[in-house]
DNA sequence: ACTGATATCAATAATCATTACTATTTTTAC
DNA sequence: GTAAAAATAGTAATGATTATTGATATCAGT
């Protein structure tokens, strides 16, 4: 059992935050150090890692976990899904119904519990489908 | 470009998916290596490596990206989904019908062309909860 | 404001999965 | 058999993440 845990005030993980929430891409930890340094050039990787794994556990943030060789973080909290781009590797929100109801479907002949999903889509996003055929128009 | 390329027999490759086909659980590039490093101790986790990759690129064997640390290998190489126990962490194959219609759903509202989707699911599978059943009896 | 307890920090070392390198051995085509 | 291509074993390197440590910052209670 975790024991409640208080959270004291920080400069650092408020600009991490700060950094992290208006932004429609989906940085990976490395990006968001690369930024926070900005504001504070002493900052250290590692206290970057604790507080994004820290502010997803709390549900302020979402980890993201897609096939790339790194974790990408999303300052929106609120259950959504994602398009990875396969062309650019780019991930953007991909709005869509709710379908929890994929859980049911797979419930019906498991004899575990099913408690929910993890999902994502891929494919062309579309800067790289228009680039593809302004590619192709001049050859 | 990639040129064609031959692909030669090797005892190596012969034996890591002599070891990967029959089994049910999802092993990773580790486990395999301890496996057939019965059969050939000078195996290296390099070649099981290159192997894997390989015969994942070439539709023989699947790899299977969750969240855990580390990928997990499939021997059957037919399109099916799994599901990830959140207490012991094993991974099982899910038999359900095709849902590649959320594909559709997912490409509604959405600028870009959406080729398909990664999917798992997770919850307690059933030897977890016959396990905490046990537990709850005996307390 | 002062103090003790705890949280957080920067810096850096350690870990772990995966990939790259290199010299040597296997396999295949002739 | 032989030479070219492919594969291997062994090992070093890489890169993302986590752990450690000693110093500093924050908070609650006085």
């Amino acid at each position: 059992m975790k024991t409640t845990r208080t959270l004291n005030h920080s400069r650092q993980r408020e600009a991490i935050l700060a950094f992290l929430k208006p932004r429609k891409d989906h940085p990976t930890a490395d990006m968001i150090y690369r930024g926070v340094k900005q504001e504070f050039p002493n900052i250290s990787l590692g206290t970057v890692y604790r507080n994004l794994t820290l502010l997803s556990e709390l549900g302020i943030i979402q980890k993201i976990s897609c096939d790339d060789e790194s974790e990408h973080f999303d300052g929106n909290p609120a259950p959504h899904n994602h398009f990875i781009c396969r062309k650019c590797n780019s991930i953007v929100d991909l709005e869509m119904d709710n379908i929890d109801f994929v859980n049911t479907l797979a419930a019906q002949n498991f004899p575990g519990k099913v408690e929910g999903h993890s999902i994502y889509f891929y494919g062309t996003c579309h800067d790289c489908m228009t680039n593809e055929k302004k590619f192709l128009k001049k050859h």
